[in-house]
DNA sequence: ACATAGACCTTATGCGCAAAAGGTAATTTA
DNA sequence: TAAATTACCTTTTGCGCATAAGGTCTATGT
């Protein structure tokens, strides 16, 4: 590895005299020395060692990407299209402004946050963060931080949480959906914690707007797994007797449950009609192609990493509240009853 | 952010016995005191300064994953289903050994190798990366190097090249293609560089095995940004009335290309066979269900990052050229004619 | 002629950690 | 009883880098 200290042994200059050349303060350099030490740190391709940077700095240029995941679910977390097509556009944004990322999975916020200590990043992203899990990264972790759909209390507003409009989006996919004569719909969501209980809300909004209500049963809790595995697939496919209408909180339960679906012989949309959440590549794939809640995944990558490198640069974010706009895309998956 | 020092001097005992306890090694140290620092790290929940650790031991714990990827598919580089899934395996493998994983995707391979010098990484997974950039590679980072999909010549086989039987899998599938009456076969493929080679040479020579004769004009080359591009769609429709079967290097291609000219009144699989690579979640999810050749994707990332860990710690790697089996996956899109 | 200011260097220091080398008692061994 | 060993510490050094604090020499002003 070649170090400041062999250049500047071989130059028969200072390390300081390099280090200032590297930086480009060249004002307290001669032209000539300049030249001299640029040539050479060309011809030996020198690279600074970060770590060693990191330590006199204090920064280190990694932005930590930290999303909190089961156990059962670690390898499929950066394989579904949603949290792949987001960390694609994070990626590529953090490296086009030099700097580096740094991914954090794991089913104990702890680790995580040992994780993030450990390296010293600069700056943190967290995803789909809940409360409890904030409020211990937040206790510990002192740097800018920036939250994707993560409905964070409004007492901590002070990091930029950026999400989407859920409330209006599931308002107007329910309000498709009634208009088409469904009033018989399953709410199909992952838990009641996160956005997934404010796009419920606007659900059950829209519900009452057209004076229907909600009942209990209609909420179906999805649990990490379920998705694949035959019984519990078996179990919503008895269940869709009893609806028109399925209601998904992302694509890709919707997708994977029509799968499943049609190969047990009910047609869709003619026996269910079924929408989803996102409209990942997936929804625009599947016959018939899914009506959906289409948001921009890759703006809201780059958003948030733009937001967080401004904060690390210490200038205040424009909005500590982002919501991200939502649009109604209606393909074939919905069927017009009554 | 609290040091070994800090810990040190509140217990009134010098660094290295700090470092000691933290490093196990209590043979040195009296119980009493390993006792007293322990209580002391675990109140304060001392995390070390890995920048630090790395400058020391000249190791960083990082483990390098480097694919080269043109500007234009940057951000769908890791919003690929493939990419999503191997990238997924190696970070579950990492993280369960207690290392980190950097990516690092660049068009140019010498930024992606100015980013791995400057991280110190202690090993490299390269994927998809063709000879001269390897070779680049190779001249500058001497630490292990695992190679995924990558077809690396011979004399570069002291690094451990992981991959598929492409070349049976080709055969297998147009061996299929053949025995379902096809003889006007497309091929297309990414490029003639890597991968895709071995596999057009399988399908070349199932075809002369059959007493069929391939031809230049057979061989499409999908060049990046083709499959969002309407003008590059729409000839590749209008070359399809040539063919009775395409048969496409990735899923990916095929489900593009099949929603394509599904949506332009192309009947799949009546008037148009259609066949993937790889196994996707997306092959099963659209319809009718593609017929492929399946991979193991996380069994190939799970099994390079074992290979790279044992060659950090310096063993040597049981193989040096894995090739991972295939099979054919029969599903809808392939039609029996003649 | 002497102070002052710049231009262009170097020396010294410390970031947090690990590990080699060096202590000092208490305990064992021959 | 002296030498050797052991138990349990500390001091020192250096990883590669950035930077504060010092130098020295020349040009400029009065």
């Amino acid at each position: 590895m070649v170090t400041i200290k062999n250049m500047a042994d071989m130059l028969g200059l200072s390390t300081t005299t390099v280090s200032n050349v590297i930086h480009g303060k060249t004002s307290e350099v001669s032209q000539k020395t300049v030249a001299r030490v640029e040539k050479l740190l060309e011809e030996y391709d020198y690279v600074p060692n970060i770590s060693a940077r990191s330590l006199t700095q204090n920064c280190s240029r990694i932005i930590g990407v930290a999303m909190k995941c089961r156990k059962d679910k670690y390898e499929n977390m950066i394989a579904d299209p949603f949290f792949g097509e987001l960390l694609g556009a994070i990626e590529a944004e953090v490296r086009a402004r030099g700097y580096y990322i740094m991914i954090y999975t794991a089913d104990d916020i702890r680790e995580i946050l040992r994780n993030v200590l450990t390296w010293n990043v600069d700056g943190l992203i967290l995803i789909g963060m809940l409360h409890d899990d904030f409020v211990q990264v937040k206790s510990r972790y002192k740097k800018p931080m920036v939250l994707i759909d993560s409905y964070a209390p409004r007492e901590v507003m002070k990091y930029v949480n950026i999400g989407l409009d859920d409330e209006r989006g599931a308002y107007e996919m329910t309000s498709y959906l009634l208009e088409q004569g469904h009033t018989a719909i399953a709410f199909l969501a992952d838990n009641m914690e996160g956005v997934d209980y404010v796009r419920y809300k606007g659900h059950q909004k829209a519900m009452e707007d057209h004076g229907q209500r909600t009942q209990e049963k209609d909420l179906i809790i999805i649990r990490p797994g379920m998705m694949e595995q035959e019984s519990s697939l078996r179990e919503i496919w008895e269940m869709s007797k009893d609806y028109t209408a399925f209601m998904c909180c992302s694509d890709y339960y919707a997708v994977m449950l029509m799968n499943y679906l049609s190969d047990h012989g009910v047609r869709i949309p003619e026996d269910l009609s079924m929408t989803g959440f996102d409209d990942n590549l997936m929804s625009r794939i599947v016959r018939p192609a899914l009506t959906t809640v289409r948001q921009d995944v890759t703006q809201k990558g780059k958003l948030s990493v733009e937001y967080l490198l401004g904060m690390i640069q210490e200038t205040e974010p424009p909005e500590w509240n982002v919501r991200l706009p939502v649009e109604l895309v209606i393909r074939g998956s919905v069927r017009k009853i009554g």
